[in-house]
DNA sequence: GACAGAGCGGTTTTT
DNA sequence: CCGCTCTGTC
């Protein structure tokens, strides 16, 4: 059954509509609801109706939450906007610069990209600054010639950046979203095209789009009526990548219709809970006033625990939930560990690992991090796209054929005189003859290599593992890792990407083009939902998630509000309250109890022992009212009171498991 | 000209 | 602790 806001939200569909959904208050179901309701009223076709999320995963539950309940919910389009810019840039390529194939670049490609664009003897350093800046300007949705900087030259690398995109036909992740606006605005005939086809548009997570997002939603639109968005600003936690909270209130100057619905009665979590979250948010300014409540009773106060080092917090942690499933016989999955960062999450994992826990670590290092996946995705980018050089530069020497740097920049040097790609310029034969003989027929082995492959006349998987298996990857994988453990996980690392790879191409019989975008779009391998594992992630990664209980740890100053958005905050504020909306997020998961804790010391990292530091438990903790917990006396504790109730607690813990 | 081994510097959050 | 840069060797 749906409340009276959450009706009036499916309902109201002669207008654009914000929906302001506190944490938990069901947003995710007015928007599935809405679909249907949508569809049934014969308002909009499946094919019609466009929903966007932020992170594959968010697309994925929407998907099988909407093919519950909709027929012929095979048509509808629920993706990210990244693979909607991608689509998009796709079907309308004829009207572009680039052509089909184009590869996705990441950020530290593009980086490569940047300092190769740099004149000699400029660092890693100004090209990560431009990398950056140029980031920023793109999510800004500005040109070179509209930019202003006091960085000399930063926008003629701007604009030499585009260019060269261009020329190896790749993108950047902004791209997906500029590129396509830029297309919408310069082409009314696509515009309206898209327009039409757009019945009704449908934006989850709408407080994290940034102008460049919101620019290509308005273009979308058109006119403007059968849009949706549903947001909570108090759930905006992506500022550092361009996300504009104003975007909330530029909807209403720009649709001027707009109707409001808030939606405040959560069903997650117990009250006290919530009290927290509220109490805790109540300290940012408000644009929209907001307050969640709900009627699952009061709940367990909120326990807050400060731990003399971070070893012993990650044991305790386990311990904890060693316990607590034992006495509430719940699954592992029903737990979760947030964090602020990634790297706290080693000495948690340890743990975990030593007491036989199963876990899932979603995010921390990303699949497409490690450079043997990186190498795999560059061979299959350049079967897709002989243009781009990005991943020539990859696959000429890896594993090693013999061509070293010099060859390469001979290469290079040639190539862009000719004004070909590198690939190209390998590939015809008499441009090669400036090279050393010896050389020269390496490198045309390595083009034999690569057209053999790009020639054959089969699925994507097949022509994969058949360059695998002819480089001799695998074996180039244990020569050159340098000890046994490393052997061992980076073959198997090979071996899952390659599995996963015939197991996508099993079910979808892709060519090498559609795998590549496919794969790109991806941030980590498919996660074959662990059944029943302690779940682990960061903050970022947690939103849109609940659990029943919820270990949020590291809750520091330094941590958790970050050491960066202290350091600027005499200049302005906004770091802190994104921070503080952070933690909100990882209250808020929680459905039944929730354990925060802090460390009194903590290692500096990369430094050996005796260095340890102590900033202090997190200001948000003080901003939880003492009657909502038990435990953040513990504060106070002396460390001999602190050790006795964890041996306790340890010692009950040992006398259940003995019984 | 290519490559192996040794030293150094750098960690917020992610599509 | 891991990947990149510099140096000496083949």
């Amino acid at each position: 059954m749906l409340n009276p806001q959450q009706q009036a939200a499916v309902e109201k569909t002669d207008r654009p509509l914000l929906v302001l959904a506190g944490a938990g208050c069901g947003k995710t179901r007015v928007i599935t609801e809405k679909m249907a309701h949508l569809i049934r009223t014969r308002f909009c076709s499946p094919d019609g109706m466009f929903a966007i999320t932020f992170t594959n995963k968010a697309a994925k539950e929407m998907k099988q939450r909407a093919m519950q309940m909709i027929q012929g919910g095979e048509g509808l389009n629920i993706s990210t906007f990244h693979s909607l810019g991608l689509r998009l840039m796709q079907q309308e390529i004829a009207h572009t610069q680039f052509h089909r194939g184009f590869s996705i670049l990441d950020a530290s490609e593009c980086q490569k990209v940047i300092l190769s664009l740099l004149p000699k003897g400029f660092k890693k350093e100004l090209a990560n600054q431009l990398q950056w800046q140029i980031s920023g300007w793109k999510n800004a949705g500005l040109k070179p010639e509209q930019v202003e900087t006091t960085v000399p030259m930063a926008a003629e690398i701007y604009q030499q950046y585009l260019n060269y995109m261009v020329n190896i036909n790749a993108m950047d992740f902004d791209d997906l979203i500029l590129r396509p606006l830029w297309l919408l605005n310069g082409h009314q005939e696509v515009r309206e095209r898209w327009q039409q086809r757009i019945d009704y548009l449908m934006v989850d997570e709408y407080q994290d789009t940034n102008t460049s997002q919101y620019q290509l939603i308005k273009t979308l639109m058109g006119q403007g009526n059968h849009l949706t968005c549903v947001g909570d600003d108090d759930q905006s936690i992506y500022g550092w990548r361009g996300a504009q909270i104003e975007n909330l209130q530029l909807l209403q100057r720009d649709f001027p219709r707009l109707a409001v619905v808030k939606l405040e009665q959560n069903y997650r979590s117990s009250s006290i809970i919530l009290q927290a979250a509220n109490e805790v948010i109540k300290n940012n300014p408000h644009p929209f006033d907001k307050k969640i409540w709900s009627d699952l009773g009061e709940g367990e106060p909120i326990n807050i625990t400060a731990y003399q080092s971070a070893e012993e917090e990650a044991e305790q942690v386990v311990t904890d939930i060693c316990f607590q499933k034992r006495v509430n016989l719940k699954n592992y999955s029903d737990y979760a560990i947030l964090y602020r960062s990634n790297h706290q999450a080693k000495l948690l994992e340890q743990a975990l690992r030593i007491n036989n826990i199963p876990y899932q670590m979603s995010g921390g290092r990303s699949f497409f991090d490690y450079s043997e996946i990186k190498d795999l995705m560059a061979y299959i980018r350049l079967l897709a796209n002989p243009r781009d050089n990005s991943a020539f530069l990859r696959c000429i020497n890896t594993p090693k054929r013999g061509i070293g740097m010099q060859t390469v920049q001979q290469i290079s040097l040639i190539a862009k005189h000719q004004g070909k790609s590198f690939f190209q310029t390998c590939s015809e034969s008499q441009i090669l003859n400036e090279l050393s003989p010896s050389a020269k027929q390496k490198v045309t082995a390595f083009v034999h290599l690569i057209q053999n492959h790009q020639q054959m006349k089969t699925t994507a998987d097949k022509v994969l593992t058949s360059l695998v298996s002819q480089i001799d990857y695998i074996n180039w994988v244990n020569i050159s890792a340098n000890n046994k453990t490393a052997k061992i996980n980076k073959t198997k690392l090979v071996r899952d990407f390659l599995k996963w790879v015939d197991a996508i191409g099993s079910n979808k019989s892709f060519n090498m083009e559609e795998l590549m975008n496919y794969l790109s779009l991806q941030t980590s391998q498919e996660e074959e939902n662990k059944e029943d594992a302690v779940k682990m992630m960061t903050l970022h990664a947690a939103k849109g998630l609940e659990f029943e209980h919820v270990y949020l740890v590291g809750v520091e100053e330094g941590i958790l509000p970050h050491a960066n958005s202290l350091a600027d905050a005499n200049e302005s504020n906004d770091a802190v309250e994104e921070e503080r909306r952070l933690m909100y997020v990882g209250i808020t998961r929680a459905m039944r109890r929730l354990k925060v804790s802090y460390v009194k010391k903590r290692k500096k990292r990369f430094q050996d022992d005796n260095s340890d530091t102590f900033s202090g438990p997190s200001r948000f903790l003080d901003e939880i009212p003492a009657e909502l917990t038990h435990g953040y006396h513990q504060k106070n504790l002396t460390v001999e009171q602190q050790k006795a109730n964890n041996k306790k607690n340890f010692a009950a813990l040992k006398a259940l498991f003995e019984e």
